[in-house]
DNA sequence: ATCCCGAGGG
DNA sequence: CCCTCTGGAT
């Protein structure tokens, strides 16, 4: 199958099927959305929001992060992975938008890298889903998804060559809604360890699939 | 043992 | 390119 009929059929059942995706992070603004994209990494998107709460309560907005120690923003982040690493990358970051971006989220990839514990992945779902620009946030699921789909070639090897091949072939204005759509897939049914190919809508065209399905496949 | 919406440093 | 960070769920 042609890769531009691979990309038809995803974006064709997804536009059916999941019509408005969003993201499953629980966030009020830009800056809830910036903390959460932060302490996501390695991390579910469930355990997350089961702490957010209580760090948007104490840190509503970055002069209060900013203001905050270390320790104390650990201790209401201790239960997500690197809680040592993220506590330092947000009272950072918090300090970098009061210092160069007079508190406000700043919009371009260049000027979103430059905050501690902000790297392409996060700059691009900032991007996305507060400005909604057509910029395709590389992470675990995506990667994986689009490999296993045929949307992504073998060699693409790293986030960024996956990222390339697919804003050649998805239209800039489903871009955004694809990525959520990856992940959910990823998430829910396209699984890491145990991808759920007896539910899977996809395996009709899934590179996948195909694979595992044949005869002699242990 | 492996994975979860990665980033920073060597 | 590699390594480290490092909690909780499966």
């Amino acid at each position: 199958m042609q890769k531009k009929e691979r990309f038809r059929r995803f974006l064709e059942y997804f536009t059916q099927h999941y019509p408005e995706p969003k993201t499953e992070l629980h966030f009020g603004n830009p800056y809830e959305l910036l903390v959460a994209v932060i302490l996501s990494a390695q991390c579910t998107d469930k355990r997350i929001n089961q702490i957010s709460p209580s760090l948007f309560a104490r840190f509503p907005e970055p002069e209060s992060l900013a203001a905050a120690s270390v320790d104390e923003v650990f201790t209401y982040i201790r239960s997500v992975s690197y809680p040592n690493n993220k506590a330092k990358h947000l009272v950072g970051m918090a300090n970098a938008l009061m210092e160069k971006f007079g508190g406000e989220i700043p919009a371009t990839l260049e000027e979103l890298q430059t905050l501690p514990g902000v790297g392409r992945k996060t700059a691009h779902v900032i991007l996305s889903v507060v400005y909604n620009e057509p910029t395709m946030a590389v992470d675990t699921h995506v990667f994986r998804v689009s490999h296993r789909l045929g949307l992504a070639p073998l060699t693409a090897t790293t986030p960024l060559a996956v990222e390339k091949a697919l804003m050649a072939h998805i239209p800039k204005q489903y871009v955004p809604k694809a990525h959520h759509w990856l992940i959910l897939h990823g998430r829910y049914v396209c699984l890491a360890r145990a991808p759920r190919c007896g539910v899977c809508e996809l395996k009709g065209f899934c590179k996948y699939y195909e694979k595992v399905s044949e005869p002699g496949f242990s």
